[in-house]
RNA sequence: GGCCCGGUGGUUCAGUUGGUUAGAACGCCGCCCUGUCACGGCGGAGGUCGUGGGUUCGAGUCCCAUCCGGGUCGCCA
């Protein structure tokens, strides 16, 4: 069955209302629910916009029509020519078009279909399994269209704002040289080139830096990033950046557009009035007070360093803690005293999990006080942890004795986890922050030597510029950011390096010859001889933005056709062996099996 | 790669200390029904309980292995 000239879909479904009754309409969508009363045939008919009932009475439509309308079953997709009424029975008012309907006087079978594998409607609890092999039937449902069009809403709102604010959208190469810091690549084998290889970006940094050298001043790119590493519930493969870049700039100017940025697009969405500027932490309080770079502000339970009075009470956990550099310290639970010997157990096998040795804790029950430790330290001790605490009969508190970083994220981790059981945390709001003055450096255990936090090419704070290439560099705070809501990190940047000699001491810092430095960054050492303007930019995940829009917990739901947890796709098998052929032309050999 | 959770008609689930013929709801098929919208009534089909092995008189249930999916740690400059 084609569409003719004289058979046209007049609109869309939830288009139409009382104000068309009488006219003459032709819909076109998909059976969604049928209800055949004998002589008198209702069908929902279901498309992008929603659903109109549609009535078919044989002596309106003919009695071939109303076989054919017999024979509809869920998912065929039709169209009706048809005029509207007003509904002789009750409204539905769950419908946006309940008051009325379109009786039938034509209907034009475009495909049948099988009885699909789950039910196409919202809210279903079939596995993820299932929904992405038949992602195309997943994506009827109204759920995940709204989704859909919401991120191409926000994709726009994007757009609108940046191009009124003077950036030009630029395409960056997608096929780029390998610079193996940080993720895996996903590489991409030369034909015309045997044995050499492109990656796939993990992001447009260098190339965005480059346009600023080249003067174009304000660019961004809804980009597309690809990093070779496992999937989490908020990570896949690939995934798309709002990124931009912004030259003669500092700090707050990057900050001040993003802010304006999220609370337009929060407006247009949400209808939400974000307060700005958002507030500003430190990368060392955000770790002192939620144990956490991306701390979820929604509630308190602020951890407290019990390091000073501890420091030489006699208890060995404690002491040797403080003594090797590390720290101690707690949170308080309220009105949780009342926590069975079992519960704490459990708690001390998880922290055991994030790398912990063990979970001290107090008990203050009525009367009486239940503890780990207490009776290995004098009361006055006890009585001063209590005190600086803030604790009162009925709370529970906890303590984690290690490394700083041991103890930031076993205590952060308890944090959110009793944020969330004792129902702490609004859901309806969201909370924006900014974490600034991040470490420059971060030693890694594995290679042994320091590693950018942010990127190589992150500018350090000027006080601590003296400091690069000293015995204390590794105490250096960078121009980085991080843009963090409700716990998440939605998106992170710096400002960059524009002098090479500190560009130069930088790799130096990092354990990057000469050769090596030039060999992967060459071009961009090239062009900053060439009067580079000083800049800097941001980069923010568009999946996760739109996960926190649309309040849904998996980055799966806001991506047409995502992959799962093994980087595979359900539907279309990918990724798969290719033919010999294939393998011949780009000189490559299989060494498996 | 480690750890945790899950896999039972098409879908979502139940299934007792191991014990008759593995149940329910929805969906599907047929018949009836002119105002339904979670339509209703009557009837029906549909299961190698993810797979393989083991223990047992007997396994959906216990054990081992394995596959599939989810979460998490490692990893993600």
């Amino acid at each position: 069955m084609e569409i003719t000239k004289d058979f046209k879909r007049s609109g869309l479904c939830a288009e139409f209302s009382v104000t068309d009754i009488g006219r003459e309409i032709i819909l076109m969508g998909w059976v969604s629910k049928r209800r055949n009363l004998g002589s008198l045939i209702f069908i929902d008919l279901r498309d992008k916009s929603g659903i109109m009932q549609i009535v078919f009475d044989e002596n309106v439509c003919g009695s071939d029509t109303f076989r054919m309308a017999g024979s509809l079953r869920g998912e065929y997709c039709i169209g009706i020519r048809g005029k509207v009424q007003k509904r002789a029975a009750l409204a539905n008012e769950s419908l946006k078009t309940g008051e009325i309907e379109v009786f039938v006087t034509e209907l034009r079978i475009f495909s049948a279909s099988e009885t699909p594998p789950f039910p196409i409607e919202e809210e279903i609890n079939t596995k993820d399994e299932l929904r992405l092999s038949y992602r195309y039937l997943d994506l009827r449902r109204p759920d995940l269209q709204r989704i859909l069009f919401l991120r191409s809403r926000v994709t726009s709102l994007v757009r609108n704002f940046l191009d009124k604010e003077g950036f030009v959208e630029v395409e960056t190469p997608i096929l780029q040289k390998s610079t193996p810091e940080g993720a895996r690549d996903y590489l991409v084998p030369s034909r015309v080139h045997p044995g050499n290889f492109y990656a796939l970006p993990q992001s447009p940094q260098l190339f965005k830096q480059l346009l600023m050298c080249s003067g174009f001043d304000k660019y961004y790119q809804i980009a597309k990033c690809f990093r070779d590493e496992d999937l989490r519930a908020h990570r896949q493969p690939e995934f798309t950046q709002i990124d931009m870049e912004l030259s003669f700039v500092d700090e707050d100017d990057v900050i001040d557009v993003n802010e304006r940025l999220m609370k337009h697009i929060f407006k247009e969405t949400l209808d939400i009035d974000i307060p700005t500027p958002f507030p500003r932490i430190s990368w060392q309080e955000a770790m002192d007070k939620y144990g956490s770079d991306k701390p979820d502000i929604r509630f308190g339970m602020e951890l407290v360093d019990i390091s000073d009075i501890v420091s030489s009470c006699g208890f060995g956990v404690f002491t040797s803690a403080v003594e090797s550099g590390g720290s101690v310290r707690g949170i308080r639970i309220p009105d949780k005293a009342d926590i069975a010997r079992k519960a704490i157990d459990k708690l001390t096998e998880e922290v055991k999990g994030v790398g912990a040795k063990g979970l001290a804790y107090i008990a203050l029950q009525e009367g009486n006080i239940k503890s780990s430790f207490t009776k290995f330290i004098s009361e006055d001790d006890t009585n001063k942890i209590i005190h600086k605490m803030g604790a009162k009969t009925g709370d529970l508190l906890l303590f984690i004795a290690d490394t700083n970083k041991i103890v930031w994220e076993t205590l952060g981790m308890l944090r959110l986890k009793f944020g969330h059981e004792l129902e702490l945390i609004d859901e309806d709001t969201y909370a924006f922050l900014w974490v600034v003055d991040f470490p420059l450096f971060e030693w890694s255990d594995t290679d042994n030597r320091l590693m950018a936090m942010h990127h190589p090419f992150t500018m350090p704070r000027e006080e601590d510029l003296p400091l690069l290439g000293s015995e204390n560099q590794d105490k250096m705070r960078a121009k980085a950011y991080d843009i963090v809501i409700n716990g998440v990190e939605l998106g992170g940047g710096s400002i960059r390096i524009h002098d090479s000699n500190i560009q130069a001491k930088m790799f130096e810092a990092l354990g990057l010859s000469q050769e090596v430095s030039n060999e992967r960054f060459g071009f961009l050492l090239e062009a900053f001889k060439y009067g580079v303007p000083p800049h800097g930019g941001l980069a923010h995940g568009l999946d996760r933005l739109i996960m926190l829009i649309a309040k849904v917990d998996s980055v799966r739901d806001v991506i047409a056709f995502p992959k799962i947890k093994d980087a595979s796709d359900l539907m279309t098998k990918a990724p798969t062996a290719v033919d010999d052929k294939q393998l011949q032309e780009l000189s490559l050999k299989i060494t498996i099996e």
